[in-house]
Order: structure tokens, then sequence, then C-alpha cells
DNA sequence: AAGATAATGATAACTGTTATCATTACATCC
DNA sequence: GGATGTAATGATAACAGTTATCATTATCTT
């Protein structure tokens, strides 16, 4: 049985209460930034162990992990390789289509990403200035 | 300016011959055993050198890198989280959405990964079983 | 409160990759 | 064809992100 210890707590709190895509160290030093105390390795455990539960969402990037609340709508990712800028997006469209190119190859899909890299409009500008 | 060495030779030579995706490990042992001398550090260097001039391409996955022969029209991957399976599957629709979407959001796209996560047919069939 | 189970934290270890640096191969110009 | 500059090589150290180890501590039953 899981333990929803303390540490997980602040954890799950600290994603929960914003947007932004953590990844383990981020977390680890605000969390220690706040006063609490807590070891890195426990930061990892706690991050696998809420997205095993579903309480968290991850997406894997090339270098790490980030984390995200749950309980948004599903969603991919369109990252801005000039400040780092994350966008979520959508679109149902895209999805079924994949679905159907699984199914066409007899795959079975239990789940997929679509990162998308470019610049976002902000870096465009002053990429052009 | 870029030199084409034998080891980058012999690096080229094994991906063109085949349509595997090749991490660096794979593709040191391989040719040692075909009884060259190489490093490790050379066959990674080698890897991101013929990829720049655009004679290998690449696709990154959580853990590693893994390199194919270039020249193939573009697609994407589906990954068989059973037997490591890698197919290869392309999409205009999807493509040209991917595109629409990006420039919704004000992104100027320069590249995107998708890749799928499941179990091929063969798994699939076996897991039934 | 006792006993069982799971989490913690410090740190070692591991994986994939890049950096360092002395040595070697290559190309070119005279 | 030998000197010279440039780039590649290979062994190995270093690095980042992450997982494993293990003794200690917290938590959950009953």
């Amino acid at each position: 049985m899981q333990k929803l210890t303390s540490q997980r707590q602040a954890i799950l709190n600290l994603i929960n209460a914003s947007n932004r895509h953590w990844d383990a160290d981020e977390v680890a030093r605000a969390l220690v930034d706040t006063g609490a105390s807590i070891g890195i390795a426990t930061v990892y455990r706690g991050l696998s162990a809420l997205e095993s539960q579903g309480l968290i969402d991850s997406i894997q990037l090339a270098d790490k992990k980030r984390y995200e609340r749950a309980g948004k709508a599903h969603h991919d990712h369109m990252i801005c390789t000039s400040c780092g800028r994350i966008e979520e997006f959508s679109h149902d469209t895209i999805e079924s289509l994949q679905e159907a190119a699984a199914e066409k190859k007899g795959f079975k899909l239990t789940g997929h990403q679509l990162v998308m890299f470019g610049f976002c409009r902000k870096c465009t500008q002053e990429l052009d200035a």
C-alpha cells in the first residue's frame, strides 16, 4: 500500500498550485525554499509514486522528465527552443488519426507523445528585430 | 571542415546497410565485432557529425538517441513496449494539422517528434494466448 | 502500544553522453 | 616530399539525471 506522507503531500500541493512543468530538481529546490526538509531521492520517489497513482502527469523530454498537475484534459506540448516556454495544445483529429494509423499497423496503443519544437511568438519577434 | 574518416565511413556503412535504429553502443559493438578498432567517444562524435551533415537521421527516445539511415521520407515511430520493435509510419494529414496548430499559437515550428507506444501485433497475440 | 510495512535521506552507483588532452592522421602549400 | 595547420582519435575523467542501497524513521493497522 502506498502512503501519502507529508513529503508527498507537499510535492502534490506544489504541483497542483501551478500550471508549470516541474523537473525533480525544481521541486526539491522549491520545497527547500519554503523551509521544508526533503531529500532529492524522496522527491524522485514521490514524483513517480504520485504519477503511478494518477495524481500528477508527466512528459518525458530529451534530457529529463517534467511533471504537471493531473486532471487536465489530454494535451500535447509545444516547446520554444529559445526561451524554454512550454505551451499546451490538443487536437482531437490528430488523436484519432494516430489511433487509426496504429490500428493499420496492428498496434494496440497504450500511449503516445507528441512534442513540437520551434520558436514562440515572443522569441520570433525578438529574433526578427 | 569536417573529415570523413575511415571510422565515420564505417559507421555510415553500417547504418546505411540496414533498416535498424541503432544506439551508440550497438554501433560500437557491431564495429568491434567486425574487427575494427573504434573508441566509444569516436562513435558518439561520428554519429553526431554524420547527423549534422544530413547523412543519417535520429530519434530521441526517453533514455537514449537512436540513429537510422537518412534519405527515407519523413516518418514518425511506433514502439512496442514489450519487444522493442520499432515501426515507422507517416501521415500527411497529421503533419499538416500540427503545422496548423502551431500557427494558431504563434509558434514557428522547427521540428517535432511523435512517438507512439503500445503492443505490436505479435506481442498482442502472445499476451492474449 | 506492538508489529508490520512503507517512506525517508544520505550517498553510492549506474547510464548515456560530453569534455579533456595528448597523440595521430589528413590535406595543402611551397 | 616534407613542413604546417587543422581536425579526428582514443582513453578516460567528468557530468546530468536517475535509481539502488541500507540503516533509520514514520505510518498504519489491530
